[in-house]
DNA sequence: TTAATTTTTTAGAACACTCTAAATATTTTT
DNA sequence: AAAAATATTTAGAGTGTTCTAAAAAATTAA
């Protein structure tokens, strides 16, 4: 497979959001910015090689083996992403495009050292769950604080626009990857939040809670 | 620079010996597993840009250019070595095809931050030198133990033909990288040699021998 | 030094991927 | 339901890399 078909494959599962509804052409053209045409040329290919259900003017959608392949590349980009921020010191917003590199690289034995080496991680920097060798993976929820209710609980397992300052503010306040957090009150009049992380209780803006995510249950 | 181009800089320099001599059509046919019509063609393309001189049917070598650019390739295709024999456990046989792959992907930080991860590396585990960032390494006299003289000392820096077997025996007789080892005699009758390796003595055979590099002075 | 052999290049085609422009199908509006 | 707008596909072309077959240059042998 061609990074180029990966790529595809990738785009087709992100906006059938994993479960398997059409996609259109356009769209596809539009995430990967690139022409109706050419998508329309790479459907083609795919769907001779079994990887997507195509009909045309219809749109397509991902076929068991291509779920398959697309979670594997998933996979790839997630553990890359993984060792990146931990072995190598990268910032969180730092590691995409370099592991849109490395999850093209062909070897099932690179992947399985990988994972190995740094401890089977369940999910990514961004708090994105990693699929298993098998394509399975947790479907936990996942949430912006600012979208749920005063009381719940969860655990932090990400940013949605990590930018240098908002790092240096969840690393200023001791907000890290893993801490339990649960939301005790909301200011109606600003949106800010009170919150509890791990024993300490601290009050966040609302710009602050609309980029953080928690996992629920 | 597309991989394709980074390939046949990396043969040019390789057939060319590092010394910039002039390296033919054919030889590069041969080395790359193409046809020598593909060579001609690349060749034209990389003396557009100035990564090659190159005269018709004379042959090429590399520009100043060219030549930090395969030095630059190295020292990644090295570096992405250490890491998967050090940090990874890959068999030092395993490597290459992987970081063949590896040695492509494009982004300085990352090989920046690879190299401080890895300690600052000064070999592979070919025990072959890894080029600094402008391009410049310790030009050392590597032998295999059949070749030198008795006396002679050194240290262990690689194997030839790496097979599990031979990696096997290596670990049971405690011979590791970075060994110092001192030939101490040659049976003429067989080849065998006795060794020092560290404090201890052990004796070897020619077939052995012939596999062990060592660094002189 | 001419002839034979080898090496290298050119010409032309194939494959993968992408694009533009034009044609066709679908959806929305009236 | 016809007209207009939008979405999608087809046709044809361009780029990058590779190949085969034939031509040209260089080297070796007679």
């Amino acid at each position: 497979m061609t990074p180029s078909e990966e790529n595809y494959l990738k785009a087709i599962y992100h906006l059938g959001k994993g479960t398997g509804e059409l996609v259109s052409t356009n769209a596809i053209a539009e995430q990967m910015r690139t022409k109706p045409s050419s998508v329309t040329d790479m459907m083609k290919k795919l769907s001779d090689k079994n990887l997507v259900a195509y009909r045309r003017y219809q749109g397509v959608s991902l076929t068991d083996s291509g779920k398959i392949s697309a979670l594997s590349i998933l996979r790839k980009h997630r553990l890359w992403e993984v060792f990146l921020v931990e072995k190598l010191d990268f910032a969180w917003n730092e590691v995409h495009e370099v592991a849109e590199q490395l999850e093209h690289i062909k070897s099932e034995q690179l992947i399985d050292k990988l994972d190995q080496h740094l401890g089977f991680p369940k999910v990514d920097p961004h708090g994105d769950p990693i699929p298993s060798k098998n394509g399975e993976f947790k479907k936990f929820v996942k949430k912006l604080l600012d979208e749920v209710a005063v009381g719940t609980e969860g655990v932090c397992i990400g940013v949605k626009d990590s930018s240098v300052a908002f790092l240096n503010f969840l690393d200023k306040n001791h907000i890290a990857l893993g801490d339990k957090i649960q939301v005790l009150d909301k200011e109606e009049f600003d949106g800010s939040l009170h919150l509890k992380v791990r024993d300490r209780r601290i009050h966040i803006s609302s710009q602050i809670a609309g980029n953080l995510y928690i996992e629920i249950q």
